[in-house]
RNA sequence: GGAAGCAUAGCUCAGCUGGUUCAGAGCAUCUGCCUUACAAGCAGAGGGUCCGCGGUUCGAAUCCGUGUGCUCCCA
């Protein structure tokens, strides 16, 4: 068969997603062994992956595909979250913009109706460019978090929290999304540094009685404000008891500037005299600090804005324009009547909404809360006790404790109408009830109703109007995708939970992943996995975040096009040292779309090989152990390497693991082994050579495999006729305490050592064939002057093919007119018919003279303070004097090759 | 304003309990090669005040202090 010059991804893609589903070798179903879980974060169900989740699920899929392939049963749940807001916020836009038709217009099941269609159509985005990267997950699993038995879970968990008296009601100041018209919890409120103005606005002043007051600075008291559209929402002027400026105004009045309204000063310590004037102008109702001070003196709360940020008739003037608008009306106007004193540049920070982008709005409202304290607790023990790993560990373990040891409670209701319905039925009156049902709920009426007849029937009773939080369901998703609160218990959620590592960006730490730990010890006992892995934020080369205005962000279906899914795995994952940001370079993915090129090249090497002719050599002869030293001297390496992999991949080093494996496969395996194997240009192929060739290369691939999973199941199946359930993603690796030793005359280091020597004398005569500006074809004659000749007689005929010498001989002297190196303990003679430039070879010598001479007298120095003989281990005095006695040796040979010279 | 992390080759990073696995890797660069697997390649090479300063120590990239610069979280 001949094969194509360069790996075909695209075909290999192909072919092998319909062959592993089709033998179903992805699905899992509880059984004898131990089983691997990981639940996927479910991305937004009509989201795009974006390089964040390219690297997310690249390392799922590794580890997924080596625990498969290491005797455990591996189950990968695919799945979706519905994102309340921002899919919401996608329907709404599309339906105006496409159908011309308003969210006000429609009713809630109009819309949901619009919603899932949305939902239908482009909810399968994700899971095409999840299959499209190879991800091994189980087809059979896909969740969204708003499946039937899903909606119910959700439902069932805010009833028994409310029972247990975690969830309550009530009116508090929460941040308010104007755009989206919606709650949003503390953290989905992210705070960006503006350049903004403070103005200085007078109020007029009035004593107790009635009488026309002044300050120091003039006609009335000023005040410094960020928001003068707020003013009308004005309920009092603060100031600091023990500010001498304004002692006087105890129980005086000031006017709201514009509306005239009467409002009291009061004194308070947590004014800052020198901030501003040192006056504040108190409105309860849209600031949080002005809410608390506004309880403490009991003043009123004026609500001067509307649900979409327009004013309301509360403010008496400008009633129905947006705020920022209202702002310059206001401004306009005290400028106009003298009552703006002054406008100053101030640098502040001003609150967003992540999923709008809308300035959030601090607004008292009613909403439902939960109480977080409590389920706080076994959620920070189970990750101080150790007991969930958290991978980096110091950089993480600090934030989420911070956090959690400073919960606050988490407002989870949402003024929107795709997510769960909020289970609360309210009778005429307004009281409500908590249920899961409307029969429920009626039940519950009648039952604390005393035996008195209710005054209402069950199709009276109104359902809350809002939806719960996205993480409301989140948080619930190691559980339910195994129906753990539907079904308490069964086999699945048995045998799956808890999980075994969660592999999620830090930037979710608390949305997510701590409220995961809080659900699985209030539900299942249980912490909800074992091990999190928090990857980077991905960012581009030059360090800026990926965004959509920044068009920095590629397309992944693109990219996997251009350079193959096996390509652009390797590219994320070697840039990506755990929990440190990536820096995305398409450079990566060259190198591996280079990689793989390389790795078919070395196949179709191989499968030329077969077809020549072969023999077997006779294992007994003479020669033997030289011929299989190569074989020998890789069996021992790839042991070497096999141990290092495994211990990097459980410390969760992925991309240390992949450099590692990389290495062995373009370094030792093709660069030195194959070249050490391969035939002479006439001669035929030793068939035992081409045995262990194909072994390695199955062993290696292997290896490769979870990083690389299409191109190594190609190569796989390429390297020899397969059974038909042989197939790489499933073929067990042997234990690494179960490896077999190279065996043939020497232990593994010995072949190691021996392997390291020749690679150093083939570089080092390497070097000096180039320094002579030998020619490659140039044939050269060595010779060797060394104490241990014996190390060199398994590996001389490598070495001579290698330098391309046509003889090797042992002297004790040096040889006239040949070009010395001085290689380890050992002195090798360079002869050829060309002239040696003996000039440059004696700078070369020299050169090292002067640094091994440097280098003796450095330790002589050491070795000559007592304190250093006294203080330092006495390995470490050993090794000291070795290494000056090494360093002579060498010398002297130096020396020898320079007296040769003249 | 508080907390944490980082600073090592042109770039991205490794470097564990201080000492020959201590100054390393990959990419990039330079030189020579179209050598029958591979030019998406082969063979070699060069490149660093381990951010500055101070301390501990026989010995510091590594430990401690401090300054500077960046990142990120919280208010």
């Amino acid at each position: 068969m001949e094969l194509t010059k360069n790996f075909q991804p695209a075909e290999a893609e192909v072919k092998w997603t319909s062959e592993w589903k089709k033998k179903n070798y992805f699905t899992s179903r509880p059984d004898h062994r131990p089983a691997y879980t990981v639940v996927i974060p479910p991305p937004n169900v009509t989201g795009v992956l974006h390089m964040g989740h390219t690297l997310n699920e690249t390392v799922q899929d590794i580890l997924v595909r080596k625990a498969r392939m290491s005797g455990f049963n591996a189950c990968w749940v695919p799945g979706s979250d519905h994102a309340s807001i921002a899919t919401e916020a996608k329907v709404v836009q599309m339906l105006e913009k496409e159908k011309g038709i308003k969210k006000a217009d429609l009713s809630r099941d109009e819309f949901l109706g619009y919603a899932f269609e949305w939902k239908e159509k482009y909810g399968g985005i994700i899971y095409n460019q999840i299959e499209r990267l190879g991800c091994s997950v189980d087809w059979n699993r896909v969740s969204f978090t708003m499946d039937d038995h899903y909606y119910k879970a959700v439902i069932q968990v805010f009833v028994d929290l409310y029972k247990k008296g975690l969830i309550y009601r009530g009116a508090r100041m929460i941040n308010w999304d104007p755009a989206a018209k919606t709650a949003l919890s503390d953290e989905e409120v992210e705070y960006k540094d503006i350049q903004g103005k403070l103005y200085h606005v007078c109020y007029r002043l009035e004593s107790a009685d009635g009488q026309p007051l002044e300050t120091a600075a003039g006609k009335g008291i000023v005040i410094a404000t960020q928001r003068p559209e707020t003013i009308m929402g004005d309920t009092a002027i603060c100031v600091n008891p023990n500010d001498p400026r304004y002692t006087h105004l105890k129980g005086a009045f000031a006017y709201v500037p514009l509306i005239n309204r009467r409002i009291p000063i009061i004194e308070d310590e947590y004014v800052d005299p020198s901030f501003g004037t040192g006056a504040l102008k108190v409105t309860p109702a849209h600031d949080i600090n002005d809410y608390n001070l506004g309880l403490k003196h009991q003043l009123d709360v004026v609500d001067t804005l509307n649900e979409d940020g327009t004013l309301s008739a509360a403010a008496q003037i400008h009633v129905g324009v947006d705020r920022f608008k209202a702002r310059k009306l206001v401004v306009d106007a005290l400028k106009e009547n003298g009552q703006l004193i002054k406008e100053e540049e101030y640098s502040t920070r001003l609150g967003y909404s992540q999923r709008s982008g809308a300035v959030v709005e601090p607004r008292i409202s009613t909403q439902w809360f939960v109480r977080m304290k409590e389920l706080a607790e076994p959620a920070l023990a189970a990750v101080v006790s150790g007991e969930i790993r958290i991978h980096p560990g110091d950089k993480f373990l600090a934030t989420y404790k911070y956090w959690l040891e400073n919960v606050k409670d988490w407002c989870i209701s949402r003024q929107l109408w795709w997510g769960q319905q909020i289970p609360a039925w309210y009778a005429p009156d307004g009281s409500f009830q908590v249920a899961a049902t409307r029969k429920d709920a009626m039940a519950a009426f009648e039952a604390s109703a005393n035996n008195s007849a209710l005054s209402f029937t069950a199709d009276m009773l109104k359902q809350d109007e809002d939806v719960l939080d996205t993480w409301f369901s989140s948080w619930l998703w190691p559980m339910e995708v195994f129906n753990g609160i539907t079904k308490p218990g069964n086999e699945e959620i048995r045998y799956y939970y808890p999980t075994s590592v969660l592999v999620t960006g830090q930037d979710i730490i608390f949305f997510w992943v701590a409220r995961m730990v809080m659900a699985g010890m209030e539900y299942e006992k249980q912490i909800p996995f074992r091990d999190v892995y928090f990857t980077g934020m991905v960012r581009d080369k030059q360090g800026r975040k990926m965004s959509k205005s920044l068009g920095n962000s590629p397309d992944l279906l693109e990219l996997i096009d251009k350079y193959g899914a096996d390509a652009v795995r390797f590219g994320i994952m070697i840039s990506s040292p755990a929990g440190n940001d990536l820096l995305f370079d398409e450079a990566a993915l060259e190198q591996g779309r280079n990689f793989t090129n390389k790795m078919w090249n070395a196949l179709k090497l191989i499968t030329m090989w077969k077809s020549r002719e072969q023999f077997n050599p006779d294992k007994q002869a003479a020669g033997f152990a030289s011929l299989n030293w190569p074989n020998a001297w890789f069996r021992s390496r790839l042991n070497q390497v096999r141990v290092e992999v495994d211990q990097l991949m459980q410390q969760f080093r992925l991309s240390e693991a992949l450099k590692t494996i990389y290495s062995l496969i373009w370094d030792d395996y093709c660069s030195w082994y194959l070249e050490w194997i391969k035939p002479g240009q006439d001669e035929p192929v030793n068939a035992w050579n081409l045995q262990n060739a194909v072994s390695f290369y199955e062993e290696l691939v292997q290896l490769l495999h979870p990083y690389m999973p299409f191109l190594t199941e190609e190569i796989y199946h390429l390297l020899a006729d397969r059974a038909e359930s042989d197939d790489l993603c499933i073929r067990q690796f042997i234990p690494v305490d179960r490896l077999q030793p190279a065996g043939s005359g020497q232990p593994d280091a010995a072949y190691l050592a021996q392997g390291e020597l020749l690679k150093q004398v083939i570089t080092g005569i390497r070097d000096q064939r180039n320094k002579a500006q030998l020619k490659p074809k140039d044939i050269i004659q060595l010779a060797l002057t060394t104490a241990d000749s014996e190390l060199y007689t398994t590996i001389q005929s490598i070495l001579l093919k290698q330098v391309n010498a046509a003889s090797l001989s042992y002297v004790a002297d040096a040889v006239p007119g040949t070009i010395a190196a001085v290689i380890g303990k050992d002195r090798f003679y360079i002869g050829s018919d060309k002239a040696v430039d003996k000039g440059m070879q004696k700078d070369e010598l020299q050169k090292e003279l002067l640094y091994l001479t440097g280098f003796v007298a450095s330790c002589d120095k050491k070795l000559s303070n007592e304190r250093f003989v006294q203080h330092a281990k006495p390995e470490v005095v050993e090794m000291e004097k070795k290494k000056r006695e090494d360093a002579i040796a060498k010398i002297t040979i130096i020396n020898a090759s320079l007296s040769n010279l003249d």
